[in-house]
DNA sequence: CGAGCCCTTGAAACTCGTCAATGATCGTGG
DNA sequence: CCACGATCATTGACGAGTTTCAAGGGCTCG
């Protein structure tokens, strides 16, 4: 199970036997979450930085008139508060979309993790991609129009789930339509209307919770998806510096 | 000049003389940059990390089409792309607005900085903290109407400019209308008729490059601004958990 | 003084949100 | 196993928010 991260944590940096011996020790203790349930409240104190190993997160907000805004998805091997282990109130919440297997990392931990170089180096990497995909969200909802902002989303989701070997030209989407409009920024019709513009046009087909992307090639060039921004070459590593 | 990150960073963390003694090491050679410039651009090779000492730079991106997003405004004693030294491409630029003064700070001098684990904190609260503000202006620009994001970010560099005591009521924006409606992802007609509303709302004046806030209780409700992402407390240190 | 950029304004078209009602799907308990 | 309730998806009509196009006015700088 942890190999996903130690996988995608050696796409960033190679590692050596006790960084991943360290790695090991920390993910001792799974557990188990329920569909649609916090991990981690906004307001909280942080006392653990938690870790995906199994199922489908988000990271979400909501203003103060009670709208809701997803500001990322947590898939397996992301950390999903790594950004707050510093800080001393979570400024949003974390919530499981799909029944998910969490690890709760004891702050000193982390902090542990980091005194070793490698190790340290493969978090900022964790940190910085994340906030990349943050940057791109935000170029996303701030400038396509509906139905390009929602075939981005689904392409982003692609090419990040086949990354961890969880996706072909179809993958498992758990999310519900009033989900996706809360992460593009969108009324739930009215997301619905752009989604059947996509059916339309053959380029996805959804059903049940199973997503096919019929015509990848025409989804990235009608949305504009360019997947630099995710920092991962075809062989998961060539893209970073290190 | 330098002690505008000094103090920013132990607002953070506490930093002992050799800390400081390093970090003045690396601000040796500042340089002036011209306006409407770009400092680092998308597709480069990341050599430097930036640090602005002095002048409004700001984070952008275009899409396909060629519209621009502004992603971030860089004041003085931030950093433009801590993040993004560790990746092999830059996946976005940095331009500056207003003439700007620049210190060019080489990778391997940031992996320096890195191997004392004081700094090395205090500048993953920087990145830590530059995400929570992009994680507000994706909830921003994703879930209010123009009037209300174009005052959030008004709020917003209010608190930001006191901090680094560039602003009391009042502050310098070197921003043109343009500059304002590719933040909160607008038209620039449209930018223009909010903007007005906030002016016959008597919330704030803005002419010339100088924007007087007139009401800045009522600008904080009417935008939903609550200042707890910048994770910076009254003294500009207790919302940190270190 | 002129050129260029920026700001401002109006009208028309379009994107998108809200309200409301209907239909489909799914999990649960009887 | 079916019925039920609840959640989710879908559709239509209308209105609000926003964009686009176009033109005019103001400011600044050489």
């Amino acid at each position: 199970m942890n190999n996903a991260l130690v996988k995608k944590l050696e796409g960033y940096v190679p590692l050596d036997a006790e960084d991943k011996r360290l790695l090991d020790s920390v993910l001792q203790e799974p557990r188990t979450v329920v569909p649609r349930v916090d991990i981690a409240s906004e307001g909280e104190k942080p006392v653990f930085v938690h870790l995906i190993l199994d199922g489908f997160a988000c990271r979400y907000k909501f203003t103060a008139e009670g709208s809701r805004q997803i500001m990322a998805y947590l898939l397996p091997g992301d950390f999903c508060d790594l950004h707050v282990f510093v800080l001393k109130h979570m400024d949003h919440s974390i919530g499981t979309i799909s029944k998910c297997t969490v690890v709760d990392i004891p702050r000193d931990q982390i902090l542990k993790l980091l005194e070793r170089p490698r190790l340290s180096l493969a978090l900022w990497c964790c940190a910085l991609v994340d906030a990349a995909v943050l940057r791109e969200w935000l170029l996303n909802v701030g400038q396509r129009h509906a139905a390009q902002r929602l075939a981005h989303v689904l392409c982003e989701l692609l090419v990040r789930l086949r990354i961890v070997g969880l996706a072909d030209n179809s993958y498992e989407l758990p999310l519900t339509q009033s989900d996706l409009a809360d992460t593009i920024g969108t009324s739930n019709v009215h997301l619905n209307r752009v989604l059947q513009e996509l059916r339309r046009a053959k380029l996805i087909a959804w059903k049940g919770h199973h997503l096919v992307i019929l015509d990848i090639e025409q989804l990235m060039k009608f949305s504009g998806f360019n997947p630099n921004y995710l920092h991962v070459g075809k062989d998961g590593a060539d893209e970073l510096a290190l």
